[in-house]
DNA sequence: CTTGTAAACTGCACGGTGTAGTATAGGTAT
DNA sequence: ATACCTATACTACACCGTGCAGTTTACAAG
């Protein structure tokens, strides 16, 4: 059982490095097993196909990003500060290496079939919890938002401009503090235009 | 001549199609050929191989970039007014289906090469323009940008979050209408930070 | 500590299939 | 008659997934 479940992770970890490197299609399952340090029969033992392992690393990188991303706007602490902290919510993924390594291959191969990529999308209710910030601080009137999904997306497209999409590409995790600045200046620009009071 | 450069697009559109639909290690040369109505033999009498097919549409799409993003700081022009073009001059790609169908596939493809995805950017001098802008502009005094980089970081950001990335994983191109949204709000919210005047 | 046993794992060989690239024989326009 | 094309068959190889004989591991009972 404890054995069991070890490989199971140590398969789903080398299939993660070795689609990255020569993508789905470009990959051998005997690759995969090698990665892993498994025999090939104990990869078909976990999962019954490739497809199958491919499935198993899309719902990993869900839950992932569903348990990471959250955060509720609450009315009683300052706007920035809750800001910041929400930055920091999609932040904390951008900085995990591991995440980043299974970012990077689920992208190229979703990437291709725009179904898989919507399904992948509305499973991670990626934009909801920024758009659902957005409305409840215009609401209450600590940011002058009335069209909360373009705030959404804007703030969101500040932070992975920088975060992200640099990093899917080199392949080269940003560190704590570039992540730092990144959420900062996301944050005052923002506010700039959304902000109601100081300036 | 004429007669074998006609066969040549038709085999790169076909190529850039099939490698669209399933990758470039999941394509074979015959499906190539035959989304490209062309027999197999004369893909091979044009590109030795599937390699050379594949760097063929690479330099298709480095040329394209190129020969569009382009413009000059202008001292004697409203900053309000280059900006709004300065965006549009991005936004032409965005709009542009077949540009992002060629889009879509090299940057699946170069993913998983960070080698190759950064040799792409380097001669696509995507951001150089943007960054050379913003300097300009701050010599010029009509915006504020001591960080330059940043700035041109945070608006190219702003436009691609909307008219790019949601094109490139959905294969829905945006509309005339939409871009000109996109590339207002982005104007707009970035003036507000970088502007030195009317708010 | 020894022994027994069931589950999990290894290593390898194998069938069937798909693919890159070549070869060949002939067609068609200029 | 030259240059490019089609159609098809072929070679050599890699890969998915399975089968199987034998080994290792976890762990309970003596």
């Amino acid at each position: 059982m404890a054995l069991g479940a070890g490989k199971r992770a140590q398969i789903l970890d080398g299939a993660v490095q070795a689609f990255q490197e020569d993508g789905f299609a470009g990959t051998s399952m005997d690759r995969v097993a090698a990665r892993a340090q498994v025999s090939k029969r104990t990869v078909y033992n976990h999962f019954e196909s490739k497809e199958v392992l491919f499935r198993a690393i899309l719902d990993l990188m869900v839950e992932k990003v569903r348990h990471t991303l959250s955060l509720a706007y609450d009315s009683a602490r300052p706007i920035k500060e809750q800001l910041y902290e929400l930055g920091w919510t999609e932040g904390r993924l951008f900085v995990d290496p591991d995440f980043m390594r299974m970012a990077r291959m689920v992208i190229g191969e979703t990437m291709r079939d725009p179904i898989l990529a919507e399904e992948m999308n509305k499973r991670m209710e990626y934009k909801a919890v920024f758009h659902a910030f957005m409305e409840a601080a215009h609401a209450d009137g600590t940011l002058i938002a009335p069209n909360p999904t373009l705030a959404a997306e804007q703030f969101i497209g500040l932070l992975k401009t920088r975060g992200f999409w640099p990093v899917v590409f080199s392949g080269q995790a940003v560190d704590q503090d570039e992540m730092e600045d990144i959420v900062n200046d996301a944050v005052t620009l923002f506010l700039n235009t959304y902000g109601i009071g100081e300036r």
